[in-house]
This record gives structure tokens, C-alpha cells and sequence, in this order.
DNA sequence: CGCACATGCAGAATCGTGCCTTCTGGGGTC
DNA sequence: GACCCCAGAAGGCACGATTCTGCATGTGCG
């Protein structure tokens, strides 16, 4: 363009192309011709029904008081021209776009880090699955604050995965009077619409009680340094567990981002005099990190130490014994997750702030069974009342 | 609504509350106020700043020809007012949307299914990461033909995974003039603006060639009948390679949308008289399927039988023993696909189609060498010259 | 001194659709 | 025969931003 306009005599030219623009431009209006956009409107089709435009629209939407002849008409012509509405305008117009935001914690540069990979991965397919039956569709966007990103989309409302503390655009888009659904009770006091999040403490409880069933006598834990939702409520819950039984607590701490510090704490674990029979790591990776420093200390698993972590990846089913893990259901979140905010956007339900707690599955494998029973994988087993169906 | 209508005295009421709400909007626009919606407008901005709102949307978008001082005069007022362009106008003006649609192939309900989940996630995340990176978000949509769902987001290009052929949503998308990335070689004569896809042809060479330097004599196939490009060039690069070396192709075959299928014929490869001392296993799940039903033979892998199976799977790095894995590299092909496909976008390059081949990965462990030199896991090995960089 | 030109900014058209309002006959009733 | 009523369809505004056009005001030079 730039190079092109010294070319013009004085921008006369230019006026001259603009004033053709504009009057085939106002003609167009008038006559109702589209030749220059390449797709057809709902004036072209309009015209070539030999109706109004309004007549097209509540032809196409249902909406006015026609005749059935005129509707399938309309219809048909519509067809015949391959019209689609510009979802550009019908956003503008309605306010709805049809689009849920979906965020995802980054880490560094990329988005997802690979210790919750398996875990956000189910959970974005069954939100997908979720959304798409709803006539929605779902925008990844990242956690972090590029506002340009976010105010580019228009969105009818967003699931965010576990927002941090005071999470800067959870608020602004709280703010902004979105429903923001969260997975994962949110940290602080933020006010989003709902939440919904697994019943850790019983989850935890249910577990341990599983582990002193199989014989264990001194229970260890693998948890982080973090003070997330999760870690905390976990934690918390085996401590409590620990004084009802009377039993001492044995566990090791880490920052959960590292996963060479994972190893590491699995090995002091395991190193201590007090080395527990049975140890539940809260992290995806530690089941392999504490099965590889139980062969560095001659431990059989699960003859002389017992397994449990928290993990949704299916490599637990193959390790060398395979390991119980528990699993959070991510896929059954990620489904209430998206229901509840499209009940939000479309106002079905109460205007009460709904938080849904939503219980956990514990896969036993070989690892947590003193003897095992069978060969065959798994047997699940619901830990105590369920409050949710399905 | 239609039962309400009785209620109205001829409709004397509906017509005040209308004039109501017309003097109210008309008032609106003339004073700029914006009440009635929460929203603060770009009318807003200018009322506050004292200015029109041309130099607002001029100075926030560094447009026009401004003085510095009436730019961050406007950017402040602005940022105090909390102004956020609306998405769905600008996009209706601009007609880009800075949206990229992602479609997944869907089976039965669910969208993509488990065992082409690992590569469709990290096409997945490199795909998100590299378009952020951009400006734009990726939006999730189906590769099933709901045109609602389609016509109801606008989007400025698609990137669709493996089409098949003659897809109809691709068809659809194609003409109506969206930029279309695949990733794969399109199936039919497809009209796409570009694609992407691994050297499958040199990828099998290369891993035959590992398997015979290795000590295999016999190597067969397992494969699907399935007639996508995968597994059609990787077939026939097979065949090739046996007549090359002069070896009798030995294979089996069978749908690959079916899981049990699979390990059906992972057992009726090892169970025919002229068995195989190494196999190479086209589809994800086939490196398990084989080493179960070694087992069941009593082949110990690699001394009696040599596994290679292609998969992004990090389970094959922890399964007894780790088994060499053919990487097809997604990370690397999502990026390029966002890459080509925004840059067609925005018009950078040229209009002639881009066709891209990428470079595979063999990753070595174990199960293809007959004597395991270390016991690291991998040591990567680029097959042949390398097209592409990185 | 006057004309050409650059600068700073305001007005208004426009994107394509949805919906609110209005107009027009035709048929029924007193 | 005048009036009322309503189905059926059309007219036109508004959504909120971008951008083109144009006016007013300074400045340099012949």
C-alpha cells in the first residue's frame, strides 16, 4: 500500500477510488447486492426470497409468526445460497457468543506443565465433550495476565483450573460480571460463581484406612511445600487421621514443581530410622520416584512397603508392580464444571453461588495389597458415603 | 411472552414501555452515557478524556496521528475507567477474530479418542503455545458436520488434524475462503493452504534399518486395514524395504479403531510358523499388546524378539522392558501448522500452498537391542538428512 | 502577503444481525 | 356500512468499535 501511493497523482486517485468505494458501497445498501464481501448475507438472501430481512431472520430463528410455506422457504433459498450467519454480528447483537473460556496455568512459557498433564487433559476433554453438547465451544487461554488475549475473545463465561490466591485475572473477570466456574475450591475469598472440587479429607481418609487394612503400621507421607487447596487440605487430613489412630506422622516435604526434588524427598523418606511400611505420595510423580529409592534400599513393594499416589496417568497400571493410585475423577469434574457455568450463563438454577464436592475413586493395584488376591488389575472401590450420583 | 399479551390493554402498555426504552436509548447515545450496560464503552472513554471517540480508538491502537500527550491522556483515562474493547464489534468491523479453530477428530461422542490421545495432546499444547505466542487463542471444535456449532464461532483459519477424505466440514471450511492447515497429508485432492506432515516413508526405513543392524532377520508388521495416509505410506514403505533387502514381508492386519482387535493380532503374528524375530507395531497401543502376547509365548524381549512401536506414550519408558518408541514429534508439527497457518492469516509468505515434511524420532530403549549397552533410557537418532530445522 | 502543506482531531458511514415498532389488508361483528 | 382485531410482513434502530473524510489551525516559502 505504502509503496503503491506515490504512484498516485496527488492522492487524487485515492479520492477517486474512495468515492467509487463509497457509492458502490451505498448502492449495494440500497439494492442489497453482496459482490463485494465474498459470502452471502442475510440481504442476499432476503432478496432472492423476496422478503424483508426480518422475515429471513425469524424464518431462520423461529422466532416471528409465519406460515410455514414462508418459513421453508426462506429456508431453502438460504440453502441455496450457502448462507451462514456472520457469528461476529449475531455476538454483538445478543451479547452471546457461544464461547467458554477455559484456562490453563502456565508454566514458564508453555502452557500445562507435564505433572498435570494427564489430569487437565481428562478434565479439558470431558469439559470439551460437555460444551460441545451444549452448543458451546471451548477457548483455551492461559492463566496469565495478557490482558490483549483475554479481552480479545468475547467469552459467555470461563471455567478456571485451580486459581491461585487473589489470581489477578480470576478477579478481573469476576469483575467484569462473567460467571467464572472454578475447579478446585478457590484459594482465597474469590467470589466465583461456583466450584466444584473432590472431598480430599475423605478421599485421604479413606485411603489410609485402605493402607492399615493391608497391614500397614507406620504410614509415611510424600507431600509438597506448596499451600495450594489440595496439598493443604490433604495434609491436614492425614494429620488428623495420624492422631485418631495414634500414630506418629512420618512425612517429607518438597516444592511440587520440581520433579528432581521429588526424587530427592522420596529417598530422605525412605532413609529416615523411622522409615514408615506404607507411603502415600500426594504428586503425580511419585510413585515412580518412591518405587525407584524403595529398589535403591532393597525394598519389595509391596512385601516390605506399601504404595499409594495420586496420579491419573495410566502408567501405574504397567510399573513393575503396578500402583494404587487415586484417582481424582477429572472427567466427572470437568463435566459438572461445564454444566454448572452453562446453567449460570443461561440463568437455569438458583442465583446461590453452588460449591459441589464430588468424591475420588482409589484404584488398588498390587502395590497396596500385602497379598495379592488376583492378577487382574483393578477393583475399585468407592471410600465411604457418596454424596454425588453417577 | 404469549400468554402475557392478554394482559396488555390493545397494547397501549407495550407501546409506552417501547417509547420508553427508545427515548432512553436515543438519550444514551446523544449524552454517551452507558448505564445500561455495565460495560464502560469507547464513548465513555472519550466523554471522560474530552475527546471524540476517533482519537480514543486512535490512540489505543497507535493509529492515527497523535501527539504523545493526547496518547497516554486517552490510554490513562482509559485504564481508570477499566475500558475493554468489545471483542465481538471489533471483529465484526476488522473481520479477524483472533480466533483459530482446532478440530478433533470425534468417535462416538467423545471427542478424540484414548489412543490417539498422547499425540493429539502435545499437537494440542504446542499448537496452544505457539499461537498465543501470536496473539491468538485456539478454539476446540468438532470434525463432525454440526454446521451450527461451526457458523456460530467466527474464525480466521482452522488447523484440522488428519482429515479424511473428502471431509466434509474441511470442504466447507475450504470454501468459504478460510485458511485451512492440516496436519497430515490430505487424503484426497483436498484443497487445504498448506499441510504438514512426518517423512512416514523414511521414519520405517530408518527404524528397519535399526531393527537389522540390530541382529533381526525377520522383521514383520503389524499394521491396520484402515486406509489413511499413515498407514498407507507406512505399509508400502514396508513392503519396499522387504524387497530391498530381500525378506518376505510378514504381516498382520486389522482395524485399528477397535483395541481388542489389536491384541488379537499382535497374537496371531507371534503364533504363524514363519514368526517374526522382530516387529514393528504401527498404532500406540500395539507395544503392549505385543509384550503381552510375548509372554504368553515365552519370548523374552529383546534376546527372542526385537519391539519397536510407533507412539508418544511416556509409558514405554517404564514398561518391563522399556520399549523403543517411534516418535512422530506432534510438538514440533503443531507449531508448525499454527505457524503456517497464521501466516496466512495475516498474508505473510506466499499464496502458493506449502506442503512441509518433518523429520520422525526413534527413541532406542531396550526392546530393539539385542544387547543393551546401558541402562539409560534413551539415546535420540536422527534417521537419514534432515529436511526442516529443529 | 498568500498559498501549499502538515498536523490534530471530530463527524459519520459501516460491519451484519436481532428485535422493536409500524403498516397493511382481510375478515368478523354490531 | 363502520369499526375492531389480528396475521403477516416490512422498516429501521441499535449493538460498539474501526476508519474514511474533512475541517480547522498552525507553519514555511515564494
Amino acid at each position: 500500500m505504502t509503496p503503491l501511493r506515490r504512484a498516485y497523482d496527488r492522492g487524487a486517485m485515492t479520492a477517486a477510488e474512495k468515492h467509487q468505494v463509497s457509492r458502490e458501497s451505498a448502492s449495494r445498501r440500497a439494492r442489497g447486492g453482496s459482490r463485494l464481501s465474498g459470502r452471502a448475507g442475510i440481504r442476499d438472501v432476503a432478496a432472492a426470497a423476496g422478503v424483508s430481512i426480518t422475515t429471513v431472520s425469524d424464518a431462520l430463528n423461529g422466532k416471528g409468526r409465519l406460515p410455514d410455506a414462508t418459513r421453508s422457504h426462506v429456508r431453502e433459498v438460504a440453502q441455496r445460497l450457502g448462507y451462514r450467519p456472520s457469528a461476529a454480528a449475531r455476538t454483538l447483537r445478543t451479547g452471546k457468543s457461544g464461547l467458554i473460556g477455559l484456562t490453563v496455568t502456565t508454566y514458564g512459557e508453555e502452557p500445562f506443565t507435564f505433572t498435570e498433564f494427564a489430569y487437565f487433559a481428562e478434565m479439558a476433554r470431558a469439559a470439551t465433550s460437555t460444551a460441545l453438547a451444549r452448543g458451546y465451544a471451548l477457548v483455551i487461554l492461559p492463566a496469565t495476565s495478557r490482558h490483549d488475549l483475554w479481552s480479545n475473545v468475547a467469552l459467555d463465561g470461563t471455567v478456571v483450573i485451580d486459581p491461585s490466591d487473589e489470581d489477578p485475572v480470576v478477579t478481573e473477570l469476576v469483575r467484569s460480571g462473567l460467571p467464572v466456574v472454578s475447579d478446585g475450591r478457590p484459594a482465597g475469598s474469590l467470589p466465583v460463581t461456583a466450584w466444584v472440587d473432590n472431598d480430599h479429607e475423605e478421599a485421604v481418609r479413606g485411603l489410609l484406612d485402605h493402607l492399615a487394612e493391608a497391614g500397614a503400621r507406620r504410614i509415611g507421607l510424600l507431600t509438597g511445600t506448596s499451600t495450594d487447596t489440595y496439598t493443604r487440605l490433604s495434609t491436614t487430613a492425614y494429620f488428623d487421621w495420624c492422631a485418631r489412630v495414634g500414630q506418629e506422622p512420618v512425612y517429607e516435604d518438597y516444592p511440587a514443581h520440581d520433579p528432581c526434588a521429588g526424587a530427592v524427598a522420596a529417598d530422605r523418606l525412605l532413609a529416615r530410622p523411622d522409615r514408615p511400611d506404607a507411603v502415600y505420595g500426594l504428586f503425580d510423580p511419585n510413585g515412580t520416584d518412591l518405587l525407584a529409592a524403595a529398589r535403591r534400599y532393597g525394598l519389595r513393594v509391596p512385601e516390605d512397603l506399601l504404595l499409594v499416589c495420586c496420579s491419573e496417568s495410566s502408567v501405574y497400571a504397567v510399573t513393575e508392580p503396578p500402583i494404587t493410585t487415586l484417582s481424582l475423577k477429572p472427567g466427572r469434574i470437568g463435566n459438572t464444571v461445564t454444566q454448572l457455568l452453562i446453567d449460570a450463563i443461561e440463568g437455569i438454577g438458583g442465583d446461590a453461588p453452588v460449591e459441589q464436592v464430588m468424591p475420588t475413586d482409589l484404584i488398588v493395584r498390587t502395590s497396596s495389597q500385602r497379598r495379592p488376591p488376583r492378577t487382574t488389575i483393578s477393583a475399585p472401590r468407592s471410600p465411604g458415603p457418596v454424596p454425588g450420583t453417577d
